[in-house]
DNA sequence: CTCCCGATAT
DNA sequence: ATATCAGGAG
């Protein structure tokens, strides 16, 4: 398991690769960012942002969602993949926006959860970006690199893995750290071919040991 | 645990 | 052909 040192140097070396690490739904207001991000389940930002360039200038809010029918929703957000689903939450979730919140997106992340097809990965995620409310949202980005550097456990679900990361982490950096793991774990140590050989958390890396020392 | 699911990279 | 993508619900 990584020391507090060791995690120290990994946010030091996160933050001299991607100083400006952010998120990268394009949005201009809270319920833009919560449909973007509902959307991007199973699904690549770039694609999501493709569609939401479109979609954010037909729907601006939610009863612009519930004034056309289901299937042409699903039409406008297929390309994205699990479309049926999407839609169906996207419905129901701006219902229950307009009638329990006044069609404002709460800032509170207990409440989020309670919105359908909104887990606690979605709602951190809304806290974090749009009312900077310290939270760090567990993405298989996220999981991936923790895992892999030793700072969680194998087993550990994504709870764990979020607990672990705030425990260990400054509550002020959290934001920062968030986005600096997704960008290292998305353009650096990818799922499929990680760049162990020019990566600079080798020296501290639990599977990037095991890897190189496997291709010696 | 399974299902939802199209687009893209490998 | 297969793996993966800013997951959530039953």
């Amino acid at each position: 398991m990584l020391t507090k040192a060791q995690w120290h140097y990994c946010l030091d070396e996160m933050e001299r690769m991607f100083p400006d690490a952010h998120c990268e739904l394009v949005h201009e207001n809270p319920f833009e960012l919560l449909v973007a991000t509902l959307l991007s389940a199973q699904c690549t930002d770039v694609l999501v942002n493709k569609v939401t360039k479109t979609l954010f200038q037909k729907y601006k809010k939610p009863e612009d969602y519930l004034a056309v029918s289901i299937e042409e929703l699903q039409t406008d957000i297929r390309s994205i993949g699990l479309y049926r689903n999407k839609a169906k939450n996207i419905q129901a979730l701006s219902k229950q926006l307009i009638e329990l919140y006044d069609g404002e997106v709460p800032a509170n992340r207990d409440l989020l959860t309670t919105f359908p097809g909104v887990g606690r990965k979605t709602a951190n995620v809304v806290v974090s970006v749009a009312f900077d409310i310290p939270a760090i949202a567990v993405d298989t980005h996220v999981e991936r690199v923790t895992k892999r550097l030793g700072l969680c456990r194998w087993k550990d679900s994504v709870l764990q893995v979020e607990e672990t990361l705030m425990k260990k982490t400054p509550i002020e950096l959290w934001s920062k750290a968030h986005h600096q793991l997704i960008f290292f774990g998305r353009y650096h140590c990818k799922a499929q071919n990680p760049n162990c050989p020019e990566c600079p958390l080798l020296a501290v890396c639990r599977e990037g040991k095991k890897r190189m020392s496997k291709i010696v």
